[in-house]
RNA sequence: GCGAGGGUGGCGGAAUUGGUAGACGCACUGGACUUAGGAUCCAGUGGGCAUUAGCCCAUGCGGGUUCGAGUCCCGCCCUUCGCACCA
């Protein structure tokens, strides 16, 4: 007797008939085009409640902008290269492709029970030859332009995984991946020059209004631009000035000693001229181990030791005293900072401890500040005293003023800094795009020729993944060597390959034709069709990315405009970001066991109620915790509206209603219907807002069941109107319903394909609208009266209303505030 | 420390430009229908006093502006996230 909604029948027959049209690889250039996406899934086991939020997200704003009359595309890959599969390998013994190849059929068997509307003839995986073939590709156009360079420098490196790790993916001193604290090493790397970008990266935010703050705040940060002047201070006694950076050149007559970082070559130099040597060398050690492990916990005490020289200050001819210190970074600036106490707090705890005079040169304007006294740092902008000829001048002024000095005096030059450091791309593994590169004995680095693409991938039973220090590619023997493409002689391939992230960072422009036909196989991809679709008008995915991932792919996109490739000089005109799915309180994860599987839900819900929960509980750019009854609320809704729909055609057939001029209740039902299509619509429209939307699709649902409750006989125009809209508006949320719902009201075409319902702005402005009456503030009544009545009418009605007397007699009236259509509030004394 | 968010019922969360605080849902309570209901339908549900109106108190805390403040201003507290000895 009890009607459900059988939604695994439902379910199985749409897709079978979707399917059967390929309703999502059909394309017409004839209309306005609108690129989709989603971050690509790495394939590293079943997919979980967390993923399935942003594909959900992706598959409503698809639906509805297609709805909408625009020619869709709406992709789906696989980040498929990474360490997962070489640990899998490596503990299971299993081979990382197959590995990989299994996860990725798990993955899209969960996709395609999800009916999300992808075009599947574009998924693309990028460890496939066909696509890293052009990951390499771009390492050599970057290598031909001078962006690709090999450098010996101390980097990240992750003992656990086994590889070196770019400065993105150490978060707080850990690696990203496993959380080990990483380690410094002196290696010689492959990098990539992200930073000849960095202005562009950084001016360039400004063309995306549509981002998150939060995110352009951090990309900001990251790259962290900062003007100063770079300074020589000549060292008494040796040939070997230091050389500073510094952004408060105001202060530089407060300058009261020098201090290096441990790894600053004068540093050594000096302790074995002044034969410190033993007692400096074992100050550096101590100073790097501690910076290694202690500056992920708290801020480390300032230590220093004094290396018996002097330098000079270039202004005042003033002798400073130079130190070696904990607290300066080598690898920021020149390594060597000039120590003003009086306006660095750092620099000020320093002088304390190792008892340093401290010089104000910089006084608040309305107040002295004493050298003998001064308890802490003072770092605002001031007055400049005891500083020569800039004296008694604004601070902000001295700042410009000095600069310029010093440039005349040839001193040292004004400057511009980054905290953004190159991106080290090579990695010691071997599941990953390898680097296209051979060593010759003779010719030294070569490139590996275009036409030589790709370099493929040696299998990996022939490869030994135990060998300690030893990269899995070079215990290939018949890999690694080879002849130099240049003299024909011998020569060894570079057996390091490319971070993951390489991979990501252009597999957008891979979607935009499909695989097999449109991409030409000497270029990455068909520019005709890049052309056409990008940018990519909406990118989904998780604030993980802010950095990583959307920085590079913004370098890569920039050096492609440099080179002419492309017409766009940023790929995604609007970025979300979404929150996590938490449950019990944190992030789900395999290892913590907590993991939902979309499986099991769709299983026992359907594929309907689990979007709908997903989108409903909550706004999609915070966390939110999943509820398993949440999920059962959300069935019982589903099928609500089964029942309701129902009912209708139940009346519908049985003529069991009437056709009249409207009435209040049909009004009233129509308006709600007209107010709904309107607050759904802006809720998509503005930042998706999916989860209000469909709070009211609950609302008019309420609506139209209170109708259906109502003694007379309903409007039957009124429920047509009011049953189809309403599945209309439905469907980019729950689309295996809606259709079945729109196949039931007698429609032919699919829901999917219609337009989406316009509402009537005249009729939401009601003719009849409350007025809410307050005496001080406080609500006190509320009246039923026409729209836009004067001032003198409602003031007539309400202050001849009983209850409002009460409040008002023997009292006198102050004033009265209208607010249009809306409220009155009458003040009383 | 610096930067960016956020603090609203038992819970998740709603509230154009300042204008009915708590939409929608979960949970809970009562009723109807039932052999039964964990299904469905109806009603109720911030706190307190009255329970018929009605009144008072409530959006982290303390002030302020205003006829009117969750929303604006000042000062605190707590919290999440990012960066972190960056000169």
């Amino acid at each position: 007797m009890d009607i459900y909604f059988d939604f695994k029948k439902v379910e199985e027959k749409w897709k079978k008939i979707w399917n059967n049209l390929n309703i999502y690889g059909n394309y017409d250039y004839n209309k306005p085009k609108y690129y989709v996406l989603e971050m690509f899934p790495y394939p590293s086991g079943p997919l979980h409640m967390g993923h399935m939020r942003t594909y959900t997200l992706g598959d409503v704003v698809a639906r509805y902008k297609r709805m909408k009359g625009y020619n869709i595309l709406h992709p789906m890959g696989w980040d498929a290269f990474g360490l997962p599969a070489e640990n899998a390998a490596i503990q299971h013994n299993l081979s990382p492709k197959v590995w990989t190849y299994n996860n990725i059929n798990t993955m899209k068997n969960q996709f395609l029970k999800q009916g999300y509307s992808y075009d599947w003839d574009r998924e693309i995986a990028t460890c496939e030859p066909e696509y890293y073939k052009f990951t390499q590709w771009f390492f050599l156009e970057l290598f031909k332009s001078g962006l690709a360079y090999k450098d010996k420098a101390l980097v990240n490196y992750c003992p656990n995984c086994k590889t070196v790790l770019a400065n993105e993916q150490v978060i707080g001193g850990r690696c990203w991946r496993c959380d080990t604290i990483v380690e410094k090493k002196e290696l010689s790397q492959w990098f990539f020059k992200i930073t000849d970008f960095a202005q562009e990266l950084l001016d360039d935010l400004e063309l995306l209004p549509d981002w998150p703050e939060k995110v352009k705040t951090m990309q900001k940060n990251w790259i962290g631009r900062s003007e100063g002047v770079d300074i020589k201070f000549p060292v008494l006694d040796i040939d070997y000035p230091i050389e500073v950076f510094t952004t408060r050149p105001d202060t530089i007559y407060g300058v009261t000693f020098m201090a290096l970082a441990p790894e600053h070559p004068l540093t050594i130099e000096l302790a074995k001229r002044n034969e410190i040597y033993e007692e400096v060398k074992k100050f550096i050690d101590e100073s790097l181990k501690l910076t290694e492990i202690e500056r992920v916990s708290v801020e480390i005490p300032k230590k220093g030791f004094f290396l018996k020289s002097y330098a000079v200050n270039p202004l005042t001819n003033e002798k400073l005293p130079i130190y070696v210190a904990n607290y300066i970074v080598y690898q920021y600036g020149k390594g060597a900072i000039m120590g003003v106490p009086a306006h660095d707090q750092r620099d000020f705890e320093f002088a304390k401890k190792m008892n340093i005079p401290i010089k104000v040169v910089i006084k608040p304007f309305n107040s002295d500040l004493d050298s003998e006294t001064i308890e802490k740092a003072f770092e605002d902008e001031g007055l400049e005293v005891n500083s020569g000829q800039f004296s008694n001048i604004p601070s902000t002024e001295a700042k410009k003023k000095i600069s310029e000095y010093i440039e005349e005096k040839g001193l040292g030059k004004r400057v511009v800094r980054y905290r953004l450091r190159d991106w080290l791309i090579s990695r010691q593994r071997y599941w990953g795009a390898p680097i296209p590169i051979i060593n010759c004995e003779k010719c030294g680095i070569v490139p590996v020729p275009y036409e030589d693409l790709p370099v493929k991938l040696p299998d990996s039973s022939e490869v030994n993944f135990g060998i300690e220090g030893k990269n899995p590619l070079e215990t290939v023997d018949s890999w690694v060597n080879t002849k130099c493409p240049k003299c024909g002689g011998p020569a060894k391939r570079e057996t390091e390959t490319m971070d993951t992230f390489v991979c990501s960072s252009w597999y957008y422009l891979r979607y935009t034709a499909p695989n097999s036909l449109k991409n030409p196989s000497d270029f990455p991809f068909n520019k005709e069709y890049v052309d056409y679709w990008m940018p990519v008008d909406q990118y989904i995915g998780g604030v993980e990315h802010a950095i990583l991932h959307l920085l590079y792919s913004r370098f890569f996109t920039k050096f492609l405009y440099k080179k002419g490739y492309i017409k766009f000089k940023e790929p995604f005109k609007n970025l979300f970001a979404q929150g996590m799915i938490l449950y019990n309180g944190s992030a789900m994860s395999k290892s913590k066991g907590n993991v939902v599987s979309p499986d099991e839900i769709v299983e026992k819900y359907g594929v309907d109620a689990e979007r709908l929960f997903i989108l409903f509980i909550g706004p999609p750019e915070s966390d939110a915790e999943w509820t398993d009854r949440g999920i059962e609320g959300m069935s019982r809704y589903v099928n609500r509206v089964y029942r309701l729909f129902n009912k209708y055609l139940e009346i519908s057939k049985n003529n069991n209603y009437i056709r009249r001029e409207l009435n209040e209740n049909d009004l009233n039902l129509k308006i709600k219907l007209h107010e709904t299509i309107k607050k759904v619509t802006e809720n998509i429209e503005n930042n998706f807002r999916f989860n209000t939307a469909i709070a009211s699709l609950m609302e008019l649902t309420n609506s139209i069941q209170d109708y259906l409750n109502l003694e007379e006989k309903p409007n039957i125009e009124v429920l047509n109107e009011v049953f189809e809209n309403f599945t209309l508006i439905l469907s980019p949320f729950a689309p295996f319903l809606s259709e079945e719902l729109w196949e039931m009201i007698g429609k032919k075409e699919s829901v999917q394909f219609s337009n989406w319902p316009i509402y009537d702005e005249k009729l939401i402005k009601r003719d009849k609208i409350e007025l809410i009456v307050e005496i001080n503030g406080k609500v006190r009544g509320r009246f039923i009266i026409e729209r836009d009545l004067d001032k003198e009418k409602i003031e007539d009605i309400v202050l001849n209303d009983e209850k409002i007397k009460k409040y008002v007699e023997n009292k006198q009236i102050e004033k009265i505030v209208h607010i249009k259509n809306k409220l009155v509030n009458i003040v009383v004394k």
